[in-house]
DNA sequence: TGAGTATATAATTATTTGATTATTTAATAA
DNA sequence: TTATTAAATAATCAAATAATTATATACTCA
């Protein structure tokens, strides 16, 4: 695949709201599907594959810890993919708040 | 409309190769869409109907010049589009061997 | 072991999208 | 005026996509 399909297809990734939030979210921190499901106030499976999507475009990395699946952004190889998470506001309050983040149910 | 769809708006639009084709191309020269056809290979309508999604978008100006419509870049607002196509090979190859260049046919 | 929880997968559906074909509009030139 | 050329629009269709619902897998803990 040339470079210009291979970066067309990272932009098709980020090209959906959701998506895009996802990425942004990952940014600030290493989240757990329950967390960004609960951030998004969609369905876990909706989630799942958005992660799929995601994970298989090379954007992220997941690493499971116990019955939790933690993702990470994995942009070392894509530095435009970090100058439009320059453009993005800061998704700290989201992360703040996360009920799980106070009642720390996925450590 | 929120800033981060918006930006998922822009990034969809670049996630097609054609259009990031496009974008690309006029990053070296405005171009007339006869060019455009000329280039990508694909029919008249179609890159018609990619121009309306880009123009809708922000992304390009036109310019009527005779019979002939001329598109170039319009991205000062959005750096992070610029930083893409910082990414993407040299188009410089593809204008250089337009029929229409050796015949000055859009001039 | 079995119950409970987290996540993934599969199947389905409605919507969107890219491309094609046919037609229309607009500009130029004979 | 008519013919020609460039581009846009409209209609159509197949493929791709996002979301939902239902089900399966995998891990933890009693």
């Amino acid at each position: 695949m040339s470079q210009i399909e291979e970066m067309a297809d990272v932009c098709k990734l980020l090209g959906d709201k959701n998506r895009l939030t996802i990425v942004a979210l990952l940014n600030e921190k290493e989240l757990c599907v329950c967390e960004i499901v609960d951030i998004l106030q969609t369905s876990q499976p909706n989630i799942s594959q958005h992660m799929r999507k995601l994970k298989d475009g090379g954007l992220v990395k997941e690493t499971k810890k116990g019955q939790w699946v933690y993702y990470s952004l994995r942009i070392q190889d894509k530095p435009y993919v970090a100058e439009i998470l320059k453009q993005i506001p800061s998704q700290q309050d989201k992360i703040n708040s996360l009920v799980c983040e106070e009642n720390e149910c996925c450590t």
